[in-house]
DNA sequence: TGTTAAATTGACGTTTACGTAAACGGAAAT
DNA sequence: ATTTCCGTTTACGTAAACGTCAATTTAACA
């Protein structure tokens, strides 16, 4: 029997469990040097058939907040600290201080960089308008 | 007459209208290296006394969005764009049409940046949860 | 007026995040 | 069975954004 059938047996099925890293690829238009990228830093750690990738429902979850974090503009060392928020498993009490810390630090970022984006949205707002007004008087 | 007192008449001054490289780089926790970088890369365009750089509130205000910016994660060359948009002296139909279409372009985007900041604090705020709930049934 | 202290201009080095090309191994299709 | 893909590994290349000297110049202060 042949793996390969197995990974594909319905492509693009929104059921669908197993994924090739060109599957990945194309859904997420991401090259896949940069997936195998992720893998070298950390980010991913695929099942393996024979040599090839086989990505599960989870490791897709997990590009899916990978490249969340770089439209954010983190890091893959930044992006790393997140996912392993999301992972960490109810362990001792000096582990969850150490994440509650972390996941408060993370989030003094977020918001100021919602701050930052709601400036520059009202500003660019007003250019906007100007323009607008400007191109109004113009013949 | 030296020049250096006319530049630091009064050091700290909240009206102060010229500045050294060394006051914005200790005013915003950047480096010289990086404040002469951003020059090099057309952010910047202090004026000269001799050969030393003068900063006016006009440079400093440019700065403040420089670091707004690569606070969101843009590149210095996004960063020179929106800049731009700020800049814009009311010129012809075509270059109005070009800026509106900049702006709403990068609204796009900036839009989509706080739908993924407001997301992730969501999460963060169901971990943060999760840990203290973990935490409060321990010893 | 000599001596620090700050600023400038190169120039080379570094990190991050991939791109690109080569060379090879299986798998799929014909 | 063989061409044709797709995937893998390895390795070198690269753009962006500075860091880090070193050598000078200029300024401020004692």
């Amino acid at each position: 029997m042949l793996l390969g059938t197995e990974i594909h047996l319905t492509p693009g099925d929104p059921g669908q469990e197993q994924f090739s890293i060109s599957d990945l690829s194309q859904e997420f238009d991401v090259t896949t040097r940069a997936i195998r990228f992720y893998e070298d830093e950390g980010l991913l750690e695929p099942r393996r058939k024979g040599r090839r990738r086989v990505y599960t429902v989870r490791d897709r979850v997990r590009l899916k907040l990978i490249l969340r974090g770089k439209r954010l503009g983190f890091s893959l060392s930044e992006i790393g600290d997140i996912i392993t928020m999301y992972d960490s498993e109810p362990g001792e009490a000096g582990q969850l201080h150490y994440f509650i810390n972390k996941i408060s630090a993370r989030r003094t970022v977020l918001k100021q960089q919602r701050d930052d984006i709601d400036v520059t949205l009202n500003e660019l707002d007003a250019i906007d308008k100007q323009c607008r007004k400007t191109l109004a008087r113009l013949p």
